[in-house]
DNA sequence: GCATGATAAATGAC
DNA sequence: GTCATTTATCATGC
C-alpha cells in the first residue's frame, strides 16, 4: 500500500486549555507528525525526478514512494514544497536581475 | 566521503546575518502590540520590510520564528512583552 | 553555549 | 493544485 502510515499519537501541549487563554493563537494545536528530515539518497532521487518534470504522475508517485520507502502523501507534499522553493528562488533571481540592471541599462 | 562537503554551495544562502538593532525594535514593537493576533497582513509585512530594510520573506520568517519561540516559553518572553508594552505606553501619551 | 535567521517536512485553508 | 503556516532542524553569530 503506502497510505495509512500517517496519524501518529502525540501529547497535548501543557497549559493550553481553550477558552481560558487570552492568547488563543497559542493554543491551536492539532496532532501533527514530527518532522523527519529525509536521507541524502531520498532527496537526491526526488530531485532527479523533479528535473524531469515538476509535476509527478500518479504512477510515478507510487514508484517513488515504494523505492524510497516513503508514503505517496509524502512524495506528493515533497513536490509541492519543491515547486514553492523553485518559485521563491526564481523570484529572488528576478529581483537580483532588476537590481543589476539599474546600473547597467540607460 | 564527498557528502560531507555538500551544502556549501547550494545552501550558501543559509549564511545568516543578524538584523540591525533598530530593525529588531520595529519587529518586536509590532509583535507585542499585536500580541492577540500577531499575523501581519501582506501590506503590513511590506511596510515592516521597508522600515527594517529587509525582504518580505525575511519578515515572514521573523514572525514565524517569533510566534513559535514565544509560545514555547511564554514566561520567559513575558518580561520582553512588558518592556515593549511600557515603551508603547511611554510614546503614546506624553 | 545558546540566540537567531533560514530552510526542510508537514498541515490546513481555499 | 497554490500558499501561508507550524514545527523541527540546520547553520551561523557572538
Amino acid at each position: 500500500y503506502g497510505t495509512g502510515a500517517d496519524a501518529v499519537p502525540s501529547a497535548y501541549p501543557p497549559g493550553a486549555l481553550p477558552g481560558t487563554n487570552p492568547l488563543e493563537w497559542t493554543g491551536n494545536v492539532t496532532v501533527r507528525k514530527k518532522r523527519k528530515p529525509y536521507s541524502k539518497y531520498q532527496t537526491l532521487e526526488l530531485e532527479k525526478e523533479f528535473l524531469f518534470n515538476a509535476y509527478v504522475s500518479k504512477q510515478k508517485r507510487w514508484e517513488l514512494a515504494r523505492n524510497l520507502n516513503l508514503t505517496e502523501r509524502q512524495v506528493k507534499i515533497w513536490f509541492q514544497n519543491r515547486r514553492m522553493k523553485n518559485k521563491k528562488n526564481s523570484q529572488r533571481q528576478a529581483q537580483q536581475q532588476q537590481q543589476s540592471d539599474h546600473g547597467h541599462a540607460a | 566521503a564527498v557528502m560531507i562537503l555538500r551544502s556549501r554551495f547550494l545552501d550558501a544562502r543559509r549564511k545568516r546575518r543578524n538584523f540591525s538593532k533598530q530593525a529588531s525594535e520595529v519587529l518586536n514593537e509590532y509583535f507585542y502590540s499585536h500580541l492577540s493576533n500577531p499575523y501581519p497582513s501582506e501590506e503590513a509585512k511590506e511596510e515592516l520590510a521597508r522600515k527594517c530594510g529587509i525582504t518580505v520573506s525575511q519578515v515572514s520568517n521573523w514572525f514565524g520564528n517569533k510566534r513559535i519561540r514565544y509560545k514555547k516559553n511564554i514566561a520567559k518572553a513575558q518580561e520582553e512583552a512588558n518592556l515593549y508594552a511600557a515603551k508603547k505606553a511611554a510614546g503614546a501619551s506624553p
